[in-house]
DNA sequence: ATGTCAACGAACCGTTGA
């Protein structure tokens, strides 16, 4: 059996709403886990998703943020806020799928260095480390996706001298994303050979995209029991080609295991 | 550093955030 698990930026759902649709048909994912959904949950198109074949666990807000996960199964034992730390942003949700634990994840994008979101997002960062901790001793079989605004390193990065110190790259936050490493988590995407410039991101402006200036800053994490297994793991840069993209790319994990072990 | 995009509130634009 293969699981197929995937994370993707949508950038606003009410846009992108079809091309997640058409996704989900295509890719059959087990676990599609949404961030910026940019809604707030009265507004979320339960509907449209059930009737393309998925359940929805979401935790929205109005204009910003908001995250979501659409599933083949029903999720359950739903979390949507990191324990300890106050938080009006909807920035995660967490469930079980079989024996399967998922988290969705928008961590802070920081706006830069000097900005009093960087504070937020530095001090976001341990906090959300602790939680996994804490859901690593509870769950084996874990997995954290997300858009995590990190690039781990300049091998990420289409032009490393240029993001040097930046935000997305600054030594505190990649050294905060180490940590969650070493908890136990994989980047599961370094687990195999990669096209060199491998990007998720690329800025609207500027025609980053047809220049391939990118940054790699959507991840998953697999717990140890997860990465054994895992096949593959892969950018799907094709959404990014369409009409009305979202400026990030799904990232999709293919494991030799099935939910219901 | 920015040539874009999306949402919002209150005017068909400017502001915010990414």
């Amino acid at each position: 059996m293969v699981m197929k698990l995937a994370t993707w930026n949508v950038n606003s759902l009410k846009v992108r709403l079809p091309q997640v649709i058409d996704w989900l048909v295509e890719h059959q994912p087990d676990v599609l886990c949404l961030q910026e959904i940019k809604l707030i949950n009265e507004n979320f198109p339960i509907n449209e998703i059930k009737a393309a074949g998925y359940e929805s666990v979401f935790s929205g807000q109005k204009t910003y943020n908001g995250v979501a996960m659409l599933s083949k199964r029903q999720g359950s034992n739903i979390v949507t806020a990191i324990p300890g730390l106050a938080d009006e942003q909807k920035r995660v949700i967490a469930a079980t799928y079989g024996d399967l634990r998922v988290i969705c994840a928008y961590v802070p994008n920081g706006e830069n260095v000097e900005s009093e979101k960087y504070e937020y997002k530095l001090r976001w960062l341990p906090a959300f480390t602790q939680w996994l901790k804490q859901e690593l001793i509870d769950y084996k079989r874990l997995a954290v996706l997300g858009d995590f605004n990190i690039a781990p390193e300049d091998r990420d990065v289409y032009d490393a001298e240029l993001w040097k110190g930046k935000v997305l790259c600054s030594g505190p936050e990649r050294s905060a994303f180490g940590n969650m490493l070493n908890l136990g988590l994989t980047d599961s995407f370094r687990l195999f050979e990669q096209p060199e410039k491998s990007y998720t991101w690329w800025d609207y402006r500027m025609m980053a995209f047809r220049r391939n200036q990118g940054l790699r800053i959507d991840h998953i994490l697999l717990s140890e029991e997860l990465c054994s297994a895992c096949m593959t793991c892969t950018i799907d840069k094709t959404m990014r080609k369409l009409d009305r993209p979202s400026d990030h790319a799904p990232v999709l994990v293919e494991l030799a295991c099935s939910l219901d072990i």
